[in-house]
This record gives C-alpha cells, structure tokens and sequence, in this order.
DNA sequence: GTCTATACAGTGATAGAC
DNA sequence: GTCTATCACTGTATAGAC
C-alpha cells in the first residue's frame, strides 16, 4: 500500500507527518508530545528532531499539508465551466462539507485554535494560506453567478459568515462531543447539510 | 469596585475563579499552569490545591460559572409575553451574539473542544447545561411564534444550525486571530450580525 | 487557609558517537 | 539518519508545620 517512491520531499517525513497529524487529531497539541509521536514512527526523539526543527514546525508542516488537496477540490470545481453557476455551488457546498468536516486540515480547527495563542505565525499562515484563498475561491463562484444574472446580488461577507460558520461549527461539535456514541443523532450531517445548502442556494437564486 | 461580602460559595472561590478565568481565555487551557493561577491570585500551589482538587476541577468551575448568567438572559427574554415572537427573536439574537462572542463561556467554547478530548465529562456538562437548553430555549421561542401563526413551521434543527454556526465560528475566529490588529476589518460583528439576523427572521417570519 | 519544601514524572531539546 | 545519553526545566500534586 504504501509503496511509494521518493519523488516527494522525502517520504520518510511524509510519513512522520501523517502519524504526527493522526496523533494530534486524537489528543489535541499539547496532549501529544514529541516522544509519542516518535514512539509512534518507531524512532527515537533525536532522529525526530533531526527532521523537524521543533514541534511548532512538525505541527505547521502537518497542518499546511492538508491546505493544499482542500483548495485544489475547490479550484477544480471552479474550472469546469461548463456547468451552472447554481449547479457549481451545490457542488461547492458538497466539498466544502467533505473537507471542513472529514479532512484533517478541517478537523484540526480547533486544535490550530488552541496553538494560535502561543504561536500567531501558526494563525497568520492558516488565515492567509487556507482561509482567505477558500473564501477568494467561493466569491469568484458568486460573483460569477451573479454576473450571469443567475445569482442576486448579496452580501458576499454575511453569505460567507452563513456558509462557513454552520460548516465549521458542525465539525467542531463532533470533535468535541466524539465520545457520545448518539453522534449522528444530535448532529446529524447530511439532513444539516441538505437544509442548509437549500436556504444558501435559496439566498443566492435570482427570482 | 471589589466590595462584595463573604455571602456566596466563598469569595476567595470567587476570586479565585475570576482569575483563573482570565488567564485560561488568555494563554489556554495548557498554556495556563497552576503555577501561573496561584502567582496571579498572589498564595502558593499548596493553597490552590486547598480550594480545588485539581487543575481539572478549577476549569470545570471556570465554566459552569459562565452558564447560569448565559441562560438567564435568554430566559429573561421568553419571560416577557407581552412581545412579539419577531421581536423576542431578533432580541435572543442580539443577546447570542453578545454572550457567545464577549462572555467568558463563550469565548472558551474552542478552550472547551481542547479539554473534552482529555476530559470527556467536561464535554458532556457543557452539552447538558449549557448547549442543550440553550438550543431549547430557543426552540421555545421558535414554537411560539409558529402556534401564533407568525413564524413559518421550519425545521428546527436545520434553524439552530444555521442560527448557532455563524455565531460560534466568528467567536472562535476572532479569538483565534486576536493578534491580527485588523480584527474588526476581518470580521466586522455588527454587520455580520445584522445581515445574519435579517436571513434568519426572514426564514422564519410567514408571508 | 496559608505557608515552605519537595516528590517525581514528563517535557522540549541537544551533544556526540556510529 | 539514527542512535544513546543527558540536559534544564516545568508540570501537577502532596506532606506537614504554622
């Protein structure tokens, strides 16, 4: 399975990254220390730090890592032009849902939350390098839309503050509550998400 | 300003928690150490640990204290009768908007989602005692309206995630890039908060 | 209730041999 | 690149005198 070659910056970090990002989803930054997560890579500290040069930078190359595949789904929906503005959106929300909720880069808001106070560069590289270019992404979508005369002319902060705020709340609730078994009863995902791409699209939609 | 009597749980408790508090909003839960509590409260470790079991203990008092005014406002709001549900709804938003984005309970709800990972019961309090009879509160309000025949019959559910979402995510936002400077340019409340309030009473009200 | 003193596990991080 | 060994330090928590 993971018979990959060396073409990337070296796999052997790659791989540190991956068990190091599981680690912190699953006891929070300061739950995981440098020992465990070289215990966990079957290296000693030495050798971990010889890759990184501290856990602050272990943490930004594991967060950073998941920037990129997350804004690539976004672009790639952005460039099939041949479909509607309205269709693009759905489309767009569906993604959005995926990531924010599932992906680790989404998953980890919380956590990069909790590390922005002792580390702004951390908060500034997140901001700058995923939340802004996601939103930039999402604003082209509507003011294509709009251009199109498919769309209304809304408010594209509020629109965004509507759209990321359930999406990102949601994911926080389950991080928070993952322990309670009835998950999927108290937030459950795909009817939140149906309700609530309706009244976006409903918002959006030119009369 | 500090003239209160001995009347209540302990006012050194009291102090003790207002403290605390403060410092946990300001440096995190783990950035926050018994050692730096008791410096602030001007005793020793040994005294601390006089007053709480343990660091765990002192942060669950820390936020069950901030439940109670929480709620109390909203429930104030459903007291009055003699409003309209519009009203009482535009009402129980604004006072959201302010508890979840400037009280100290709100303003930790990303401090929480850290300590639920390795306290579990700290996770199931805040959902007992606090964020479901808020939900319920609100829901209260929401069935009024729709027996009075002015709200539209909505999916609650969907409502709550649309009304709580926006409002929690731009707490944690602000708190996350506290350090920007150009916070109000980023997430302007008044106007997120306008425009929110405005999508949301109009889903609500009946043609 | 508060103090001094301390136990002791765990932390991030480094030096230097192989 | 990885190892062994060790550093200086902070963490939570406690014992026992006053």
């Amino acid at each position: 399975m993971d018979t990959v070659e060396k073409n990337q910056v070296g796999n052997r970090q790659a791989e540190i990254i991956r068990i190091s990002t599981d680690l912190f989803l699953k006891n929070g930054f300061s739950g995981t220390s440098m020992s465990k997560i070289a215990n966990a890579c079957s290296i000693t500290k030495a050798s971990l730090y010889h890759h990184f040069a501290g856990k602050e930078d272990l943490f930004i190359a594991c967060v950073t890592d998941g920037y990129k595949s997350a804004l690539i789904a976004l672009e790639d929906i952005l460039a099939d032009t041949s479909r509607r503005p309205e269709a693009q959106m759905r489309h767009a929300l569906d993604t959005l849902y995926e990531t924010i909720i599932s992906s680790p880069v989404g998953r980890m808001s919380p956590l990069i939350a909790e590390v922005s106070r002792a580390f702004p560069s951390v908060a500034r590289s997140f901001h700058a390098d995923y939340i802004e270019p996601q939103q930039a992404l999402l604003w082209q979508l509507i003011d294509r839309g709009i251009d199109q005369g498919e769309f209304k002319d809304v408010d594209k902060q509020v629109l965004g503050h509507l759209i990321f705020g359930p999406i990102v709340t949601l994911s926080m609730s389950r991080e928070m509550f993952a322990s309670f078994g009835d998950l999927d009863a108290h937030f459950p995902i795909s009817h939140l998400q149906t309700g609530h791409s309706d009244v976006i699209l409903g918002l959006l939609k030119a009369d």
